[in-house]
RNA sequence: GCGCCCUUCGUCUAGCGGUCUAGGACGCCGCCCUUUCACGGCGGAAACACGGGUUCGAUUCCCGUAGGGCGCGCCA
């Protein structure tokens, strides 16, 4: 039997991160059995379920590289197939009409909590005689679920668990309104796409049993069905805004690359030994639902960003490249950035790319640290470059410049022996130096090796930059001779 | 309140009765490398929630307690 699994998210939000971790293992155990996944819009919603909120899970699903095979199914366009099966049930006696109005409804609840039950329904037109029902009310269809035994699932993750079913109440399947309900929606979609695994959050473990009842009154073939735990917040309480449950969106913006999110995500909740870092390839035969934990876990940032940094490493040049021409459209500052990204900076980029890609966590970080190649001169100093450069540390740079304008060809090997032998002459430091050097240079008190940073630039370029920061000191220098 | 689930270093986790003086990873601290920052290397601090059983022997099995989560709609 192939196996299909499906990704079932409601349309009235954006893709967040729990929903992104499970459509990562429906892909995951699907990819790995030669199998597939279904992907499935419930937007049975109308009032809440938006098309933006549609493209932002097609969106995130696609660049997460946990794309669904077929058509997306929209359940709201299912509506008639609903009602159908909810007529058989109500042919085969297992359905019923009721006619509580919302007001008894209540009472039943109330009454049922104050007694400490967790039936809430209390069957009161599951065998009164329809012709009984008050005129002019029209009833909503419910299961004629079992009044005794128990409802068994044999969830692969949360392992057998029971339900005595007189805890279980007979849930209704069609409104009033003749609209049907999650619950039956669910199992008939599943049945009709033929989803043979539900891997879902285990928020939806207490509907597992629900639903199993009703494939059994339909005498359908239970999936299996797999039940993994919610992601938590930091401090352990439920992912809220506060703590970083963001849209898959907003992981793309901080520089995030979707390999490093997979296999963040994957070992959430999932392990496979002592192994941290999985290919794609490697995670899809490793992967199996027995050795999912049971227990949820805590979003570690820290440790999403050092795992990125590792794949930002392993990427080739041109592809970091490419990742970031792809993420300029998500920045703020996008559009100013890729201006500044002419040819002949594009190639400057690729070329320090291997030093850039070792410091960088992130692809903003990529991004940012390059920014010295294209800063416009006089560049500006941040705080701690600015405090590099004391006068001292200027008329070093001053007594440098002839030296390096002397250097030929302008290579990171000969501008280095000329820093040295300057640097050795004066009894300095190579640092006493090369921090100034760099600041000059960047701007910044930290960058990729000083020489490298000198012939990235160039030797007019980076002449030009020493001389703008030692003219800047002979400025400063006649202001307060007066 | 009722039902269901969970509980190993700060975090993600390995462990499936003796291999545990509890392993790995992130983070943290120290040292090394070094022109800065990273990377890399080496070392360190850091956990079996608690109480009862079962057993020759419990991190591993059972029962309680405490703490946490989820569910309890004619929402999905």
């Amino acid at each position: 039997m192939t196996v299909v699994t499906r990704f079932a998210p409601s349309p009235t939000g954006f893709l967040h991160i729990g929903g992104a971790r499970t459509a990562l293992f429906n892909w995951l155990y699907a990819r790995g059995r030669g199998g597939k996944m279904l992907l499935r819009i419930e937007d049975t919603d109308r009032e809440r379920s938006t098309q933006a909120a549609i493209d932002a899970i097609l969106d995130g699903l696609s660049w997460l590289g946990t794309a669904w095979d077929g058509d997306p199914i929209y359940q709201f366009s299912r509506a008639a197939r609903h009602r159908e099966v909810v007529g058989q049930m109500l042919a085969s006696g297992n359905a019923y009409r009721c006619y509580c109005s919302p007001e008894e409804l209540a009472k039943m609840r109330e009454k049922a909590r104050a007694e400490g039950r967790t039936r809430l329904y209390d069957g009161t037109w599951r065998d009164r005689d329809p012709s009984q029902a008050p005129p002019g009310v029209a009833p909503a269809i419910r299961l004629k679920a079992p009044l005794t035994g128990e409802t068994v699932v044999e969830d692969q993750v949360q392992g057998r668990v029971v339900w005595q079913n007189e805890n279980l109440d007979d849930l209704v399947l069609l409104r009033s309104d003749g609209t049907p309900t999650y619950m039956l929606a669910v199992v008939v979609d599943d049945h009709d796409m033929g989803v043979t695994h539900i891997i879902r959050g285990d928020d939806h473990l207490t509907n597992g049993a629900r639903q199993k009842q009703i494939y059994e009154a339909l005498d359908w073939p239970v999936p299996v069905m797999a039940h993994i735990p919610l992601i938590h917040g930091p401090d352990g309480s439920k992912l809220s805004k506060r703590h970083g449950a963001l849209g898959v969106d907003a992981y793309r913006a901080m520089g995030h690359l979707p390999a490093a999110l997979r296999n963040y995500l994957v070992r959430l909740g999932w392990s496979h030994g002592d192994q941290e870092i999985f290919s794609t390839e490697e995670m899809i035969a490793a992967f199996d639902l027995p050795q999912i934990g049971r227990s949820p876990a805590r979003f570690d940032f820290a440790k999403l960003e050092n795992l990125n940094g590792h794949y930002i490493r392993q990427s080739a040049d041109a592809e970091l490249l490419a990742a970031m021409d792809q993420l300029l459209p998500h920045l703020a500052n996008g559009k100013a950035l890729a201006a500044k990204l002419t040819p002949p900076v594009r190639a400057q980029f690729l070329a320090a790319m291997p030093s850039l890609k070792e410091r960088a966590k992130t692809l903003v970080d990529l991004i940012d640290s390059a920014n010295f190649l294209f800063a416009d001169r006089p560049l500006p100093l941040d705080d701690k470059a600015n405090a590099l450069l004391t006068e001292p540390a200027k008329t070093l740079l001053s007594e440098l410049t002839p030296e390096l304008a002397a250097v030929e060809p302008w290579t990171s090997e000969a501008t280095e022996q000329a820093v040295r032998a300057f640097a050795e002459r004066r009894g300095a430091k190579l640092g006493a130096v090369a921090q100034p050097l760099r600041a000059a240079l960047t701007g910044r008190t930290t960058s990729p090796g000083i020489f490298e940073v000198l012939v990235l630039l160039g030797k007019a370029e980076s002449l030009g930059r020493i001389a703008d920061q030692v003219a800047g000191s002979e400025i400063r220098a006649h202001s307060a001779d007066r």
